[in-house]
DNA sequence: ACACCGTCCTGCGTGC
DNA sequence: TGCACGCAGGACGGTG
């Protein structure tokens, strides 16, 4: 599912192809995906502008020039996929044997421009939106966001404060984005197994080497599957015919029953924490 | 104030 | 072969 380092992908993907293109048409299939007024969602992006995309957390937005911003959350199935001519930039959510023609049964909202390419918004679950605010919306969207990975304001002493007085468990904490901006359920399984701590540990339990390791482990991995261009479960491959290349490099997650990779000993098991899958090694992860 | 759980949705895998 | 059911999970709202 997109998590920080495949909304990055498809964040700069986007600003490389379409910042500066004029949108000639919108058309919303599925009104369920757009936030407020379908109505006014379309009279603000018909004949506006696309400035510049920048991401937060998981969260896309997409400068306007009319000042306005459209925000895209892909949540777990969301996709965008950008058409121009034989040139395909897709991001988010992949998984074998999906549909590359477009639109397809999971297309709910098209952007075309007028040069003839279109923007497609693509989402199996229906969980991912896309929303219009104004500057001040936008404001007071972001202070929702913790500390953003990968930039100067992710330093150790900001990660070790937000440990301070919880009571609930290292992957719960990882995963709030109210404290850490990005990671999802794949990341913090990987980043766990990264610091050797279970993801049901309890935070007030961890040592402050467990904790150092935890930051490091969100630096070391959020950055590693950037550069791999994020993590995707099929075989996609975009316009430059690079595949998104973090899978091979996942070490817990989506390997149930396979022999730990670190310690060699342990066998990988999957446990349900919070309702959510959760990996890791019970030999090496304490 | 904080922790936790149900909810939204569709397609796929499993078992009878 | 067909059908019912469980599972996948981000973020929000409600509950304790
Ligand atoms: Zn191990």
């Amino acid at each position: 599912m997109p998590e920080l380092p495949e909304v990055e992908t498809i964040r700069r993907g986007l600003d490389n192809q379409i910042a500066g293109l004029r949108i000639k048409s919108v058309q919303v299939k599925k009104a369920r995906l757009v936030k407020g007024s379908v109505k006014k969602f379309i009279a603000v992006l018909t004949g506006n502008v696309f400035l510049k995309f920048n991401r937060r957390g998981k969260l896309l937005i997409a400068a306007l020039k009319s000042g306005q911003f459209l925000l895209i959350h892909l949540k777990m199935t969301g996709q965008l996929i950008y058409q121009h001519g034989r040139q395909l930039i897709a991001g988010g959510h992949s998984f074998v044997g999906m549909d590359w023609r477009l639109p397809n049964r999971h297309t709910h909202i098209i952007f075309s421009f007028r040069n003839g390419s279109r923007l497609f918004f693509n989402d199996l679950r229906q969980f991912g939106y896309m929303k219009i605010v104004s500057k001040i919306e936008l404001e007071k969207e972001l202070k929702k966001f913790g500390i953003e990975p990968l930039t100067a304001g992710f330093s150790l002493k900001n990660f070790v404060e937000i440990f301070a007085n919880k009571k609930t468990s290292a992957k719960a904490l990882l995963m709030n984005q109210k404290f850490i901006a990005g990671l999802g359920n794949i990341y913090a399984d990987e980043v766990c197994f990264y610091a050797k701590v279970k993801p049901s540990r309890r935070v007030p339990s961890l040592t402050e080497g467990e904790i150092k390791k935890l930051y490091q482990g969100c630096r070391v991995i959020l950055a590693k599957a950037v550069k791999a261009r994020g993590t995707t479960f099929s075989d996609y491959v975009d316009a430059d015919g690079r595949q998104g290349g973090f899978i091979k490099f996942l070490k817990v997650y989506g390997r149930k029953g396979e022999k730990c990779r670190r310690c060699r000993r342990g066998v990988i098991v999957k446990i349900k924490q919070g309702g959510r899958g959760t990996h890791f090694c019970p030999q090496c992860q304490q």
